[in-house]
Formats: structure tokens, sequence, C-alpha cells
DNA sequence: CTGAAAGCGCTTACAG
DNA sequence: CTGAAAGCGCTTACAG
């Protein structure tokens, strides 16, 4: 293994020098510069991780928490990990990805291991036993998902209120007059998954402003309950003429609901979705939607947490950034049916 | 920052034996071991990682190398991912998810910088560029993905040709006789994808030896283009039968199709498909398919890895593990129409 | 059964 | 503009 030393050494100074002329945090002479990188160049030099860590007491790595349930919808996240992969390396750090069941005491031992430099949360829930950790770490965090009590943690989320009022007042604006709200399983709500009902309530409320009959249900998060569930949804609604999804898994299973019914979209019902554009790309879904933003959201969580990371005793105030919800037009929306 | 010096000095004894009563390495007095634990939970220490590693030249990290192109279907990814994880976890290792678009780069700063104990090499490519720099790393790697070469190191992947094989003699076996394969973009195999034409190829050997007629083609990736390759492939065809989809799009996209064409499977078409079992379950996909075991594949990748990382000077001989292809009957075969 | 000390490979005050 | 030395927090021969 070739060290800093093996550097001092083939250019013929200390290795004080070398490592300052790596840095770049002393002025150097030009010869001198240029000798170390030659030796740099020749030896295939690259600093050990664990040293430098060890001694600057950074890593230049950060953490990813995910909370990956065998009865949750996986796939969305991955648009999350890689818009936070990605930009983490742009801006010069690797990302450890930490899938652990219990986020409690993952977050515990890479925190106090001094593994990382700092962690993004993912799927955060409501009321997130990490939260009260991850205040107490020396590291900073950000949050992708907003919860009860977001108080000094900065966050990145859709804005779930904005998107539930907005899938309602597109459908008004199209002339529906009755829909159906199919939003995630119920335990997901349970288990903390919040804008789950941020959305549905903010939709009710402003179907009730607008005069709109609006019908909520939660629906499973895969096949083939999920194909039961809207089954049952639009039997039990013959009259409604709108569908809002809020759960992917009934966006994947709607099509073949909907050939199986004889119904054609939009000719006789129209559909508002809220998952990522990637994902209705990749899944052929053809409904509008809610674009969710996830490598959006995974990009600004990580430069937050970076600039906290790089400020340290920064005092710059706790971001809350709710992205403004913008329907994607996939031609699933029109009158509805005479 | 609690150190061990805190823990020795909490507990009366020298940094060394507070070291040895932690890793157990030499015999310990219970006494000496019990004010060692005791001081641990009192001050709640946990080792410095940077410090361990430099000290033992052992990280507890591996790293996953991904390829996730933009053109590619990267849900299907994953479940390897998931499957990498969390067996790394289980066995006491944390994993460094790369996503970089230069692989080979970030393979040599990972290596040299001393990061990882260990690579496992996802969406291996046949002449992947990645290969020569990983036989020259110090650290052990394992490849999900079967290269041309894969001299020295570990591999996992299915057996594509015994899939292709598989998919025609079951379809044979409910006796059809002309069948339409779809394979993945051309693009895929011009980048690497060796598996696409492996399956390809056995496929068409199978059929001919069987008498049965087969139309091999490539489908785009995503919508709306892959659903308009399949109308296409339909209607060059209209007395096949049966369709095989090495393809996840494809698949994704073909219940909408078949309902546009008036056609029920099984009754008026037999569909067999190659994508794992969770990628049907959460997309809603009804057709009977070779399992591509991704999460299995990536649990078995992590084990030889971590047995080589653990047994250093390890002479054990490369592994070549193919896993033997299986359908998972979703009953979307039978006998063809009369 | 335990301790004092060296060493892992860096960075960075301290001195000149 | 450069060097010698201390220190980051561990582990592990060396000694007793």
């Amino acid at each position: 293994m070739v060290t800093i030393g093996d550097v001092a050494a083939a250019a013929g100074v200390s290795r004080s020098t070398a490592s300052y002329a790596l840095s770049g945090k002393r002025t150097i002479s030009p010869e001198v510069r240029a000798k170390v990188a030659e030796a740099v160049r020749d030896l295939n030099y690259t600093p050990n991780a664990g040293a430098r860590a060890l001694a600057t007491a950074r890593t230049s790595v950060i953490a990813l928490l995910g909370r990956f349930l065998a009865d949750e919808f996986a796939p969305a996240m991955l648009q999350y990990i890689l818009g936070v992969t990605n930009r983490a390396r742009e801006l010069g750090y690797d990302t450890l990805l930490v899938s652990e069941d219990d986020g409690v005491a993952a977050l515990q031992r890479i925190s106090s291991s001094r593994m990382v430099d700092g962690f993004v949360l993912l799927n955060v829930a409501e009321n997130d036993d990490r939260l009260p950790v991850l205040r107490n770490a020396p590291q900073p965090g950000a949050l992708l998902g907003l919860p009860g009590d977001p108080d000094g943690i900065d966050v990145f989320d859709l804005d779930f209120p904005a998107a539930g009022a907005l899938m309602v007042e597109t459908m008004h604006t199209h002339g529906h007059r009755e829909l159906i709200l199919v939003s995630q399983p119920l335990h997901v709500i349970e288990r903390g998954g919040a804008y789950v009902w941020r959305l549905a309530d903010s939709a009710r409320e402003r179907a009730a402003e607008l005069g709109v009959t609006l019908h909520s249900y939660f629906g499973a998060a895969s096949q083939p309950e999920v194909g039961r569930d809207l089954n049952r949804f639009l039997d039990a609604h013959p009259s409604a003429t709108g569908l809002l999804l809020n759960n992917e898994a009934a966006a994947a299973a709607l099509p073949n609901v909907l050939a199986s019914r004889g119904l054609k979209c939009p000719e006789d019902i129209s559909v508002v979705g809220r998952y990522s554009d990637d994902f209705a790309r990749m899944f052929s879904l053809p409904y509008s939607a809610v674009d969710s933003a996830a490598d959006e959201l995974g990009r600004r969580a990580v430069e937050a947490l970076v600039q906290r990371i790089e400020q340290r005793h920064s005092t710059s105030p706790v971001h809350i950034e709710l992205i403004r919800p913008m329907i994607q037009d996939r031609g699933s929306l029109a009158a509805p049916p005479k």
C-alpha cells in the first residue's frame, strides 16, 4: 500500500509538505507542488480513507436510512435512492444504504461509530422514533417526508395537502361531481404514513367546498387484493365518474380492472394519480398524475445536508421545503360521460 | 466523544485490557470483563470506525456497484439491492451503494482508498471494463451477472440458457407450435447484456429441436414504445399462440395491449415471462414467469464475498453459481385456441 | 491474567 | 515557504 510517506520520499519533501501540497491548505512553491503531483501520479497514490477520517473527523460518507417494509410498495423508493446517491457523489460524498429493519438501532450504531458525516432519512413517519435519536446525534440530518414534529431538522416533501386539493379541483374543472379516492392501505397510516391522510383530508375538504361528492377508501398495496378493492369501490359507486389514486399499486392494477369492466379512460371514467414521472413511464401507467418528484426531493435533501456538514456550527435556520404539486398530463382526464 | 480510554479509566484497567475484553481475543478475568462491560454500558461506548479501520485494515463495509442507465429498467434492480444490503447486515457489514456512471473510476477510487472490504458488482456486462480493475484490487469481489470471462471472480446469475429452453419447452408441452419472443432492447445487448442473447439463442435452439417456430424480437424498455412494439409483433404473426417475455417493460405493458386487441390470456394467447416474483406481485403482472431470483442471488453473492473477506488468503476455488430456472405459475399458460 | 508501548496513515498546530 | 512532531482512537505484538 502506498502512503503519503512514499509520496513524500519520492518527491524529496516531508510528509507534511506532501500533505499540504495535496490539500492546498498552505502556499507551496510551484516546483514542490509539481514534484508532489508527479509522485502521486507515478505511485498512483490515494489517501487512506480510515486514516483521513481519524485525523479530520470527517468521512465524506452520508447514510441513507430507508424503511423497506415487506407490505409496502418499495419500488417507488428507488427514485429517492438514486436522487440521493447521485447528488451526493456530485458533491463529493459516498452513500451508505441502510435497509435494516430497526432504524433506531441502525442510526445509533452508525452515528456513534462515526462512520458518516450525516443522515438522510427516507419514508419518515408522523411520529418517527428515529427523530429523537437524530436530534441527539453529533451529525446533521435531513428528512424525506414531513413528520408531525420536524423541530430542528431540515425537511423535504411533496405538499400533500395541496396535492389532494389540486386533484379534486382538476376533476371539478372537468365537470366531475362524484369522485372516488383510493389511498394507500390503512396500515401505512397506522405506521405513520401521515401523507396519506394529509392528502385525503385536504381532498375531502376541497370537495366539500366545491360541492363535490368524495368517497374515500384505502386500497391494498399489492395484487390481487388491490384489484378486488378497486372493483368493490367501483361497484359501490356506479355514478362516480372520477378516480383519484394515492396508491401506486392501485395505479398499476387499474388498467386490468378497467379493461375487465369494459371501461375506457377517459371516455367512461377520468383518472388522476400521484406517483413519480419515472415510475409512470416505466410501468406504462397511462394516467395523468401529480408528480411525486422523488429524484428532486432526494437531491435537495442531500444539498441541504451537505451544507450543514460543511458549515459545522451552522446557525442557518431549519428548512421545511414542501414542493408544490403539479399534474403531469397523460390524457386520462376529460369531461364525464353524459 | 467517548473513547476506549474513557472506558478503561471507568473500569480501572488499561486500554489494552479494555480492548481485549471487548474483542474477546484473550482471556480476561470475569470481574474485569464485567467492569468493562458496565463501563461500556454506562458511557454508551461504540468503537470509532475510522480508528478501527486504520488499526485493523478492515472496515466492515462492502461496496455495491450498480449501473443505473437512464434507458434501462431500473426498478428490477431494487430486489438485488435489498438482497445485498440485508444479507450484508446480517453478516455484520454495511453497504456503500455506488450509482456513479463511471464504474471504473468509482471502483478504483473506493478500492485504493480502502473504504471497503470487498465489492459486489451489479449488472455485469459481457465485456465489463470493471473486471480488470477488480482483479487487480486488493479486495475480493463477487459478480451478479455472468461476464464473458469471469476468470478468478465468484459469479452468481440465473441460468439464462436454461431459462430460454424451459420457456420454450413449457409452451411446447401445452401444445403451442408458434411463439414470439420479446427480448430487451438491442442496446442492452450492445452494452454487454449478454443474458439477453443467451436466453434468446437457447430458446431458438430448443425451438428448432422441438419443431416449434420462434419469432425473435427486441422490444423497447419503456412505454409507449414497447406497447407499439408488442402490437407490431402480434400483427406480424397472427397465428402465433404463445408469447415469451424477457423484458420487464413489455410484461408491464402487455395487459393493456391484450385488452386493446380484445385478447384474453390464456384463452386466446399464452404468456410466460422472466422477472422476479416480487416484481410480478407489485406490478400486478398476471403472467407465469421464470423467477429471476434477484433477492436470492444478491444474498448469495454477499455470502461468498464475506467468506473471501474473512478467510484472507483463501485459496478456495472460484464459484460460478447459475441458478436453475423455475416457472412460477400464475395461470397464463394453457392449450392454444382451436 | 494484565500493562506499557508501538503503529496504522493521515492532518495540522507549532517552529523556524 | 518548509519540517519535525503530536495526535486522531483503535489493535496487538512484546513483556511480565
